[in-house]
DNA sequence: TCAGTTCATATAGCAACGCTATAGGTGCTA
DNA sequence: TAGCACCTATAGCGTTGCTATATGAACTGA
């Protein structure tokens, strides 16, 4: 059992690594057994990775980019909002299909390591949510509304994880998300409700026109005027006043 | 640099392992700093936890009392949802405070070690949960409730522990709380509905944002400033780009 | 054609790690 | 005093992450 072949050795470490960093539910993972795994000796992976933190580390990120590839792999419906929800439930199926991994890029994240891949997740969602925003269909900033979705998405899909496969279920999973994309879209709230920000339709509109601005290059403004014009939408935009 | 003194060495053992862990900035700690820091030797504290990880969930133990306690410790303010609120800022206010001690305690739970910690935070929520749903102001069962408040308070301190302390936006913890709980409160969720018109568009979103602007007095920007403002939302609007 | 250089891998071994076999010291009860 | 349970220490085992050093292969320039 080895994985062997016409692979070079950089690769065949990557896969040992996360094959059993995949199996081994939480315990540590020795550089021996990667290395013997791939069929190399201890130096090899020195000198590919430098640490075995850097091998994982070139795991997680490997592990990323088939995140992100997934949170893209599917055509826009038009619907912004949906498309959320789809973002949502593309992020839960990856943790609860690969546990290990997730645990390392989302469970144990710390100031000093690797914030890299929360940012970028969250780009990835704030990408979206400008559709939404430009629709009209948000009453915060695109920005603010992703880095809460994402971190209740995190949230929900560590819980799923630290269940037994048996009790998992799954609508904590859409309960959440959908009140997560509620609270932040820009449906009729209903009147000022308790404690939530009833917020008025300027803001509305000027959180739509803002993204909307900066999606489309119109040219009907300087970039003089632009950039003063972003700066009042900006206030009005992030006032909570009616 | 010890922690000689009148404790027995149980009790040395399980705060020099709390202290070391505390500053170790995810750094594995090692037996031989902690035994050195209390005071004894090796065989001393596998006599009393067994193993290093049964020290180390003593001390997860010990912090989860103290967490419990911190949940526990404000008198009810009559107001079910805005104790819900309290319990979620202390919350992330104990993550905050104790970065490392929580990332062991929800950031790394697996389904085969420690969801025992997990069930019992939910419980502690549902204990509070169950006096709104009492005074009809749940929309789902308190079970629900707590388990995704909890998914998102935790969602939320883990990212805000990732965050370097400068950058650190504590609004990010109250909206998602706000949203959270409006998401949970008796007021008419009606559900998403998403879907509003696809189409949209600068000129779209500026002849929204003009007649709203017009129609309530916003006073984020001063006469001058909403009179050109104005001026080129108009340039905006009655072009034809899209 | 061949010395020089660079890259990639291997042999062997170090210091530090978690942990334990064994034994010694304490304080009880009798 | 004997016996016993409890607690702690000395010394050392096997494994860990990592490296000093050496070897082989592939390419370069003259």
């Amino acid at each position: 059992m080895s994985l062997d072949g016409q692979l070079p050795p950089k690769m065949r470490l990557l896969r040992a690594a996360a094959e059993l960093l995949a199996n081994s539910a939480g315990a540590p993972v020795s550089t021996r057994q990667i290395t013997q795994l791939a069929g190399v000796s201890a130096p090899t992976l020195y000198h590919h990775f430098g640490d075995k933190e850097g091998l994982f580390d070139a795991v997680v990120a490997a592990g990323f980019e088939e995140y992100v590839a997934g949170e893209r792999d599917f055509a826009p419906s038009g619907q912004p909002l949906e498309d959320i929800r789809r973002m949502w439930d593309n992020h839960v199926q990856f943790g609860l299909n690969q546990p290990e991994l997730y645990l390392v890029m989302f469970g144990n994240i710390r100031p000093e390591s690797r914030p890299a891949i929360v940012a970028d997740a969250e780009s990835l969602m704030e990408e979206m949510l400008n559709k939404a925003a430009a629709a009209g269909q948000l009453n915060v900033q695109p920005r603010e509304a992703a880095r809460s979705i994402l971190a209740a998405n995190v949230g929900v899909t560590l819980m799923l994880i630290a269940e037994s496969v048996a009790e998992r279920n799954l609508e904590l999973s859409t309960m959440t998300r959908d009140a997560m994309i509620f609270a932040v879209s820009a449906e009729p709230a209903s009147g000022p409700a308790a404690g939530s920000t009833g917020k008025s339709s300027v803001v509305v509109a000027a959180i739509a026109l803002n993204a909307a601005l900066q999606a489309s290059h119109s040219d009907q403004l300087s970039s003089s005027e632009l950039k003063l014009f972003l700066e009042w939408l900006h206030r009005i935009s992030t006032s909570t006043a009616g």
